[in-house]
DNA sequence: GGATGTGAATGCATTCACAGCA
DNA sequence: TGCTGTGAATGCATTCACATCC
């Protein structure tokens, strides 16, 4: 398949596939095949394969994937082969948390600035970085090459704070404020709303507790048998 | 539309359409068309109409759906119309930022008892909340009445934690551990990985940067122009 | 007029099934 | 034999378009 036409779920898969993968490696996997990848994540070999062949032809006939090989691949594909540096607006009790997960550095991300305009918190340090106010986003975007924002400040102030990160220059927004960002075509934002996962969770306890099935799971649902 | 077939994307927006009206609500629209509420999500007047006929009958015609009423029907849909008791399980930096965030009671999730296997945070408080140690989970389970938990240890204790949350009786974890967990059919995982969520936005920003077109938003993606 | 709810039509995503290669 | 890659077939999800009602 041709990279015109990646259905937008498969996006998603194939950071499923990454994390997966790394997984396979830790345990000293070197080859693995498209049904084992799937078996692990609730997907179906075909799907695996196919959504693997949007980008090319990282499979050997008989052998199956080679672990290392489609790690990096996978891993240019994304973008994430190389550090990114990151920005956080809000150091509220989530910024700061944020700030300190290691989860980002191991992915690649690095969090370089962090941002508030809480006069109490600027120039105070919460782990390596110092808290600086949002009027030097424009300063700090160009200065240090960032791309993305972290975006962790209370429901009222996002879209504001969200025009600044806009107007500095920033392409990406994790957004962790419950609400739907409005931005120029050109930014991609990505909604994280915890409570709405813990809602998504409530739904389907609900539904098997009224013994109705429940729907098959999207991609950000696992329920696996153990491997 | 019955209840039998619900397509699974569906139940996702359930949730924010809720989010969303609960936001016109605090701006004191009374009623709200199809067209207006997809449009400040990025979807169709179709597809509100659809998802929501999918559940019952919430609309009036000419008129549109009620605000107020719409919140009603859909918390009751979603289980969120009660409050549910909710336990968490490591007490890391994101533990204790998840432990304090307002987010989930807003929405009717209260964190009720908070566990950790270290002896050295074992008996401290943290909010209003004593650390518990992990094998004091079934009897917290059954005297709390709790179904839900949030799992917030890191990768290599995830699966042990999730085995003892299933064995006291938790019917749904909202896992932040970046792997899939092995559960029962009978239990519901919702997985959280916020690292995934920025190799998201890495990606449709190297997909722009190439100057290919992006493929069309999944649902958790929203950029939509302003209202 | 203005809006819903819904069968019919369309368009995607997934799965099947098999040719081809190691 | 074992596994990938891929056209063809299937099955869903979304959109269209219109009857219906306020």
């Amino acid at each position: 398949m041709k990279a015109e036409s990646i259905p937008p779920p498969a996006v998603y898969r194939l950071s499923f596939y990454l994390r997966q993968l790394e997984i396979f490696q830790r345990f000293n996997r070197h080859t693995i095949s498209s049904k084992q990848l799937g078996e692990a994540l609730g997907y179906t070999d075909a799907q695996v394969r196919k959504d693997l062949a949007c980008f090319g032809q990282f499979g050997h006939p008989g052998i199956g994937y080679r672990v290392a090989e489609l790690i990096a691949q996978l891993k240019k594909l994304m973008g994430t082969d190389k550090i990114h540096n990151v920005l956080l607006v809000g150091v509220g009790n989530l910024g700061r948390a944020l700030l300190t997960y290691k989860g980002f550095l191991q992915q690649g991300f690095r969090l370089i600035a962090a941002f508030d305009n809480d006069p109490a918190k600027i120039n105070r340090r919460f782990g390596e970085l110092q808290i600086r106010p949002l009027d030097e986003l424009p300063q700090a975007v160009a200065e240090q090459h960032i791309q993305m924002a972290i975006l962790a400040v209370p429901a009222q102030f996002a879209q504001a704070a969200a025009d600044q990160l806009v107007a500095a220059g920033i392409r990406g927004i994790l957004n962790f404020a419950p609400l739907s960002l409005a931005v120029p075509p050109h930014v991609f934002v990505q909604r994280v709303d915890l409570a709405l996962q813990m809602e998504q969770l409530s739904f389907h306890l609900s539904l098997a507790n009224l013994k109705i099935p429940a729907p098959a799971s999207p991609p950000e649902i696992h329920t696996i048998p153990r491997p």
